[in-house]
DNA sequence: AAGGGTTTGTGCTCACAATTACAAACCTTC
DNA sequence: GAAGGTTTGTAATTGTGAGCACAAACCCTT
């Protein structure tokens, strides 16, 4: 059976909501109440959960940790993931002290820059490689994700090189189309695009029609 | 006429196309060429542009210029966006010195926090003015777009006083699925959430299956 | 000026995703 | 233990977007 992209994407957001309700203490929920809290649909969140399995009892929900546990399972975040950093600028510096991937499983185990000034440096327990020694460290201590925060044009290049690597997952936050063989997974960050999308909505409702953006 | 927002999502990635384009001295593109440039099939542009109008030539292709032009005054790029930031940390700082916005008329004006040591901090020709200021500046001084890079606890806190301020879009580095009223457009950039869904496809591909994932 | 080669714009079809709607299952209370 | 009130899981329906295919339009060459 094959499962829609677009279910694979709600996933992590159902399991945010969970964790916080979680963390609150509550036992079970129901999908009207999950939906509200997300902003989508009861049915749709039924849905997408009805593709894995039945987590529900009827009449009563979804018991809060069990439907967790479950989706951690399913989205394979019962495990750590190992992952590299890409460019150590202004950006990569707030993603190497970002503090939101290691509870979620996703620990940062390489950083790598070409400024000599960089190199070597010690940040965030993390000792910043030359981004010449990239692939020869990559082939010895495989990582599952690549970050890439490098300028846009050696994006590309770095891109393949992780590729070559071994890596089948990059995040890049650099804005160009880049590609990448079948095998492997890319998402971008891009708020270059989000900006200017939304810049198309304020220039054509009059201060107040309805219908917000897609986010 | 209501024009589906994928469509909007996708005019931002042919303009950056066509601006590289122009930049290497192109004249005309055939919907073929900025296609396979982008990933994206040459029906799907033209499907797209015929929104708006009809901007090619049969036989030639598009011009270039002509087509930039055209999308950047569908889109609103035609003008100069005002833009705040709200909370100057690690990640705060990264994009008050990025220099990915200016060119595209996204320009930010002002930008505030809550630790008394960045209070009054000159960053890049700005001064950091105090959270608590925030809806007295942006009432007297309006902005566009409200960027939010505050923890995520009192995000949704800051958006709400966003909104109040007039502010109509809000680009969200938060985890949190914040909400706004109708009328508000609200755009998030997840990377935890796009880490997840490829640790799904990382997990259920037994190390070369095709079917990439959704970018 | 005619013909061959391109490429656009768009009606039509198909695929897929969201929503609706309801029977089945469950809990609680009396 | 029966009745009333919830909520799930899913079959059926609706809605929407992507791709196909082709006539019309254009360029260039001879
Ligand atoms: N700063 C932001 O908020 C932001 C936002 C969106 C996108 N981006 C994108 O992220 C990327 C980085 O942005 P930034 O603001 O951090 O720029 P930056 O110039 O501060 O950082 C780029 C870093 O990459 C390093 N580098 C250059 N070549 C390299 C190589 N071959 N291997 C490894 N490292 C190399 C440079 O030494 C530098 O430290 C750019 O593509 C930018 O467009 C940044
Ligand atoms: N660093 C990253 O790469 C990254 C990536 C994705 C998401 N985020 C998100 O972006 C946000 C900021 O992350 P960060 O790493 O910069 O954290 P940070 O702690 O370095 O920065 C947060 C800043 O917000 C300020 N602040 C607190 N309350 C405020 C208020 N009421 N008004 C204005 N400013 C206030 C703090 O003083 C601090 O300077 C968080 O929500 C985080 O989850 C960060």
């Amino acid at each position: 059976m094959e499962i829609p992209p677009v279910v694979i994407d709600r996933l992590p957001l159902y399991t945010r909501a969970l964790s916080t309700l979680e963390e609150e203490g509550r036992d079970v929920v129901s999908s009207q109440e999950l939906g509200t809290l997300l902003g989508v649909t009861p049915a749709q969140i039924r849905k997408d959960l009805s593709y894995f399995g039945r987590f529900g009892k009827q009449g009563r929900g979804y018991n809060v940790r069990k439907l967790l546990d479950e989706l951690h399972h399913i989205l394979g975040l019962d495990r750590q993931w190992r992952m590299a950093v890409i460019g150590v600028g202004k950006l990569g510096l707030a993603i190497l002290g970002y503090e939101g991937f290691g509870p979620q499983g996703f620990r940062i185990v390489e950083a790598f820059d070409a400024d000599p000034k960089r190199i070597g440096q010690r940040i965030e327990n993390l000792t910043i490689r030359a981004a010449n020694d990239l692939e020869k460290t990559l082939l010895k201590n495989p990582v599952d994700v690549g970050i890439v925060a490098v300028p846009a044009g050696i994006a590309q290049n770095v891109i393949d090189t992780l590729v070559k690597c071994g890596v089948r997952a990059i995040l890049s936050y650099a804005p160009i189309p880049a590609r990448v063989p079948p095998g492997v997974y890319l998402k971008r960050i891009e708020p270059v695009l989000a900006l200017q999308s939304m810049a198309y909505y304020l220039k054509n409702s009059p201060r107040s029609t309805a219908a917000a953006a897609r986010s």
